[in-house]
DNA sequence: CAATTCTCCGCAACCGATTGTGCAATCAGT
DNA sequence: ACTGATTGCACAATCGGTTGCGGAGAATTG
């Protein structure tokens, strides 16, 4: 069974008595090779299981098919969805994909980013980490012409395409929905100022509220650094304990909804009848806990499968494809956490 | 600061007044070569930021740097845990690590092998899908010379390295500790029979009930198809329907565990006071949910470093290297779901 | 029948690094 | 000073395809 020795284009021309350049060109039915001679070789191609050297291919051809996968985290519902998706859609282009970690440390992704170029990868896509707030070690790549594609975690300022989800509008539906459900004093746990999904996030809850004509109390309004359900159930105790408490909370993640339904079932406080609660990014957590927790689902596959799809058209058409910025809509997931009239 | 040109040994070369193969040697110090042409040499590359062309040295020496990694599903505590651990191994020793999903199909698992295959992958860890009964679209790599190591969900009878974890002890450690603390009437709801895993868990439970003297009731034991949510609610409900109801259920996996958590609460039924539950996997949910989850703690990253180990030790040292079958240990990881006396 | 055009295929360079072999110059030994 | 060993480097083949160019022979044309 075991082939000593692969197969190779010089064996097949001995064998049929034809040169290598002729066996190579009626492999890939070259104009310049009769029909006959075409299907001899093919058939002793297929017959005897030839198959390329791929190391001697991509040498030649200067391209590795390879590209470069960097993210923040690995072991993430959200993330891993975005793989999925980059896999997918890769090696369905006859690409492989090289995932690294950043682990949401800026020398980590400098340490990858070397590593890829190194790899000679043919393109890239990066989801930055939450410490990257320049962009000069990505510079690299564009002065060799390697494409790079930006998902989720992007710097505008960096030009190239990028792929993010509408995270204003899926924050202005959920909180629109609340308030279509009765709800009228809204709370709003965000994340950080300086993190873009935080602040659009907020965005979108802010113009919801507006376009309803409902007030926004600085009191209704929490930043959680860490996201964490810790946050959650804290500021959910500061909340129901004002003097006006709301009746609705929106949170910036499934996490900190949470640690906020935690919290009102500890306080016998009814979710969704007194309280209405939605998270953020639909993580499996939510159809789990009682009640199961309305969310706003961020289509992470879809991500990944365009990103690839810019990447790819980079690769193979070069400058000719300019860098658009395509924004995927976030779905509303209604689950019991809100009333339902 | 594009180059148009990479630098190759040959501008050095030329540059430098020397041979192409001298120059060669020298970046690697070679004792031919005297200690002033290598240093001459070295700063020269390091100065004009020489790398060497991967292509060309990986085609040269018939080796990609690459390693396939076949998993069931990527989005996937548990896996993509295992992927992290691959990852890092892997890109610590200078290897890239090509990850496939075969979606527990054998189909996709045949089609990723191949592709894998062409791609001339240095080596290959695998954890086998759920459909996978034999191993012939495996025994091709080991044909072709490329080394495969399997992780987790393995074929005995398949001559290759493997890592498993110990289901056996981790079982027996979690139903031992149930007794323990006082349990008697002790319930498993178990995998399918024809899973490994789940006749490991299986044994676990009966060696450790058989070793404390107690008796296994058939009707205390019932098997999970889907091991889904649903499946521990209703086999929950069926047992403690039972004239004699135990007294405590250990589980297949946590989702089971956390359905039959779910009917305890309906039925108002105490855990841990009247009923402890152990799950199996330590997923994330276990210490969100109320009350907290105990369960086996599975180690993933661990799984997927040693995984590596094995197989870069086989890429280097061939045949020489034997095919041995690593056991690591399963923890326990007590939480609020069982008695603490 | 000679001139021209087509068909079909072989020759050889090439991609960039690696490596076996050979050769000149230096050095030690008697 | 002559032989033999050692040092330091260059030459050239090689890995397996790809591709520009050129050429022999058949077919077409005037």
């Amino acid at each position: 069974m075991a082939e000593k020795h692969q197969l190779t284009l010089k064996d097949i021309a001995r064998e049929l008595g034809l040169a290598v350049s002729t066996v190579s060109r009626a492999l890939k039915s070259h104009p310049d090779i009769s029909d006959e001679t075409i299907k001899l070789v093919k058939d002793y191609a297929k017959e005897h299981h030839y198959v390329p050297n791929l190391l001697a291919v991509n040498f030649r051809k200067s391209k590795t098919f390879n590209i470069g996968l960097v993210i923040p985290e690995l072991v993430h519902q959200f993330f891993s969805t975005i793989i999925s998706g980059v896999l997918q859609e890769a090696n369905d282009k006859g690409y492989n994909v090289l995932i690294c970690q950043s682990n949401e440390k800026l020398s980590d992704e400098k340490k990858v980013a070397q590593a890829l170029l190194n790899s000679r990868v043919d393109g890239v896509i990066i989801s930055l980490s939450n410490e990257t707030e320049d962009y000069s070690h990505l510079k690299e790549f564009l002065d060799a012409e390697i494409p790079v594609v930006q998902v989720d975690k992007i710097i505008e300022g960096f030009d190239t395409p990028k792929v993010v989800v509408n995270d204003y509008s899926g924050a202005y539906q959920a909180v629109d929905y609340l308030i279509g459900q009765g709800y009228q004093k809204v709370a709003h746990l965000r994340g950080r100022l300086i993190v873009q999904h935080s602040n659009e996030r907020h965005r979108g809850y802010a113009e919801a509220m507006e376009q309803h004509k409902l007030p926004i109390k600085e009191d209704y309004i929490r930043i959680c650094d860490l996201q964490t359900e810790k946050e959650g159930y804290t500021y959910a105790r500061e909340m129901m304990n004002l003097p006006e408490p709301p009746d609705a909370i929106f949170c910036v993640t499934d996490l900190v909804a949470l640690g906020v339904m935690e919290y009102l079932r500890e306080k016998n406080i009814k979710v969704p009848e007194e309280v209405g609660v939605i998270g953020f990014s639909n993580w499996q957590l939510g159809e789990i806990i009682r009640p199961t927790l309305s969310t706003v689902h961020q289509p992470g596959f879809e991500l990944g499968v365009k990103a690839t799809e810019l990447l790819l058209d980079k690769i193979n058409n070069g400058s000719s494809s300019p860098n658009i910025k395509v924004v995927l809509d976030a779905d509303l997931i209604i689950r019991d956490s809100v009333r339902k009239l």
